[in-house]
DNA sequence: CTGAAAGCGCTTACAG
DNA sequence: CTGAAAGCGCTTACAG
């Protein structure tokens, strides 16, 4: 295999006896530029494969035209989807993609994240690794003052920054009001990791829904999962265990969920005659468990394209506030548009219901 | 939010009372600075919070430090797990990775994604896009003369290019081999798209490994499906009537496996007693399915990293050869070892037995 | 040990 | 309509 140098501009403007602005305006498509004097520089280019050098351009222009994402589990179903979205939407708005991994997504060691995008100049940052304890410590003092945008996903949007997220606890109720509404009452529950941002909120989701139609909690109701099918297998061994009298359990994701019937079965229990199961991600193979999965479905790919748009307004707010500086205006009102920070956006689940958790009434007419 | 730009090793400089020359030489850990120099210099990037910018790096040293990958149906679980392995390895070697998606895989309109990566100035590309139909085609008259290296990953290795790949069609034996060794004998197949080399493969592997044990295939025992559980169940409904006489079903990845085991429970019949079943790929899910699938699993993160070495050998060729070029040598050395193809890298994949395919005189001794 | 000069490949004013 | 000059932020010789 043979490799061939990259062509310059210089070359191309040699050929073409012009100068080197004649052909940058031609690749450019000025309007300035004599008709055929664009042909022959044209022809020159299509000749030597001239390909503009998009490094020497963002030098020259201050702009990389490159978003950078960080994300983190990607050989998961979620984080995955969501890359398929940012990677999608930035594609469409002209944005090259830079990937970086936070293998450890529980440490909140980002600076050397951090310091790798910003000194290859990505005009804004997807940060799509999930909130964990307290990983997000770092951002109340380096986030604010960063030298370009950053938009989090599915993080807690307390502290005033732009989120995009699935409406987690909002999922978590619309599993639980439908297990109510099939007339199950007692509804126990396999959690993810509950230092988890997402888990938390289904949990909470879950929870509150029960205290609100007045139904009492016991401890022995709740098992602590890793997201893992296998902890979704012991905890439902420990749940039909020492809570015999459950009639549901709401599993937190699907892979767990899959666990939990899987233990079920081996119990010698069926689903939902038994027990009724609702799992959360809407994975595709769901539909093709035994029984087919109830669960609740995420648009994440809608939360990764919604992240870069918020992202790309955000970009355009800093080159407005930019030009505001440079031109000395009265910066006020620049200001002011450009910091305003939108309502964190949540982006609602959906609920597919399927045999899992059929009402016991309809069981019965479908026999 | 407020931005703040980039401070420069120019204002590093001024601070420190240095040349930016000086700068450079401890950004870069030269030797040659005096101590005290060095430290006043440290202090200031420290306190300005000073980055190198790689753009302007990458333009003057020829170097962009940056690999481009191009992959497709990255919300996959084999297409994703790569995509960890390349990323992985590449982080390892130092690294960036620019991420471009082909969205129609199976077009082989690769024009825009290739110019959009060497005009970014990648270093080397890993290819990780399937190999459908002839999306191949530009290779002959592109790949050869390309200004940089580039890996093929699970592609068909005839063409002498550098190609990685798990071995799809050791695969396919593997499973056939493992149930005539459990006494199965009608093996039907339910097989990805007969277009795509991977689902190709284990297709001959199926198909020659019968051969050989001397039996004879019918049309009505394969079932071409497009590796969606969807269609898994649809090829089980047809070959449940078509060819009632199997005795056990290879289906050529898990998720059509799921939707097969759902029809096949659906039909009233029980996995292995009535029908054994095989998959590919083993995800995570497989082993809590019901049965537990028996399956073939592939080390795609390997892949992904094999690929990358592979990669920057080749970059480190390409290297040397442009230092012979450049300094007039007698290149022929160079050139011969640098144009050295190396073998394809074929990935062995592993037999998981589980319970979907246990032999028939086992399942006795169970009960 | 240190710095002035040149240059990576391009674009942006400015002058004709 | 066209081009000479300057410069983006850095590094590589070269000279002291």
């Amino acid at each position: 295999m043979e490799f061939r140098r990259q062509v310059t501009i210089a070359q191309v403007a040699r050929e073409a006896g012009v100068s080197t602005v004649t052909v940058s305006r031609v690749i450019n498509h000025r309007p300035d530029v004599a008709p055929d004097t664009r042909r022959r520089v044209e022809q020159v280019i299509g000749r030597l494969g001239y390909q503009p050098n998009a490094i020497a351009r963002s030098l020259i222009s201050q702009h990389s035209h490159t978003l950078g994402v960080v994300a983190s589990r990607l050989d998961y179903y979620g984080p995955s989807r969501i890359l398929v979205g940012v990677e999608q939407k930035s594609s469409e708005l002209g944005y090259a993609l830079l990937l970086c991994m936070q293998h450890q997504p529980e440490s909140g060691d980002v600076e050397p994240i951090l310091n790798h995008l910003l000194s290859q100049q990505v005009e804004g940052v997807i940060w799509a690794v999930p909130e964990i304890g307290d990983n997000r410590a770092w951002i109340s003092e380096r986030a604010a003052h960063l030298q370009v945008p950053i938009i989090f996903l599915n993080m807690d949007p307390h502290s005033n920054l732009p989120v995009v997220a699935g409406d987690n606890y909002l999922g978590g109720q619309m599993a639980t009001r439908h297990l109510l509404e099939q007339g199950y009452r007692k509804i126990g529950a396999i959690t993810g990791p509950i230092n988890e941002w997402e888990a938390c909120q289904r949990y909470l989701g879950w929870r509150d829904t029960l205290i609100e139609a007045g139904i009492t909690i016991r401890d022995c109701q709740v098992f602590e999962g890793d997201w893992s099918a296998a902890s979704g297998e012991r905890g439902a061994r420990l749940l039909l265990a020492d809570c015999p009298e459950l009639d549901a359990i709401f599993a937190m994701n699907d892979q767990m969920a899959m666990g939990l019937l899987s233990a079920v079965n081996e119990a010698g229990l069926s689903v939902p005659r038994h027990l009724a199961i609702v799992g959360y991600d809407d994975m595709p193979e769901s539909a093709f468990l035994l029984p087919p999965l109830t669960t609740i479905r995420q648009h994440l790919r809608d939360v990764g394209r919604t992240a870069v748009s918020l992202l790309q307004s955000r970009i355009s707010e800093g080159a407005v506030l930019d030009y505001a500086r440079q031109a000395q205006l009265e910066t006020n009102d620049a200001l002011a548009s450009a910091s305003f920070s939108p309502d964190p956006i949540l982006i609602a689940p959906e609920l597919v219901i399927r045999q899992s958790s059929i009402r016991r009434s309809e069981q019965d007419k479908l026999r």
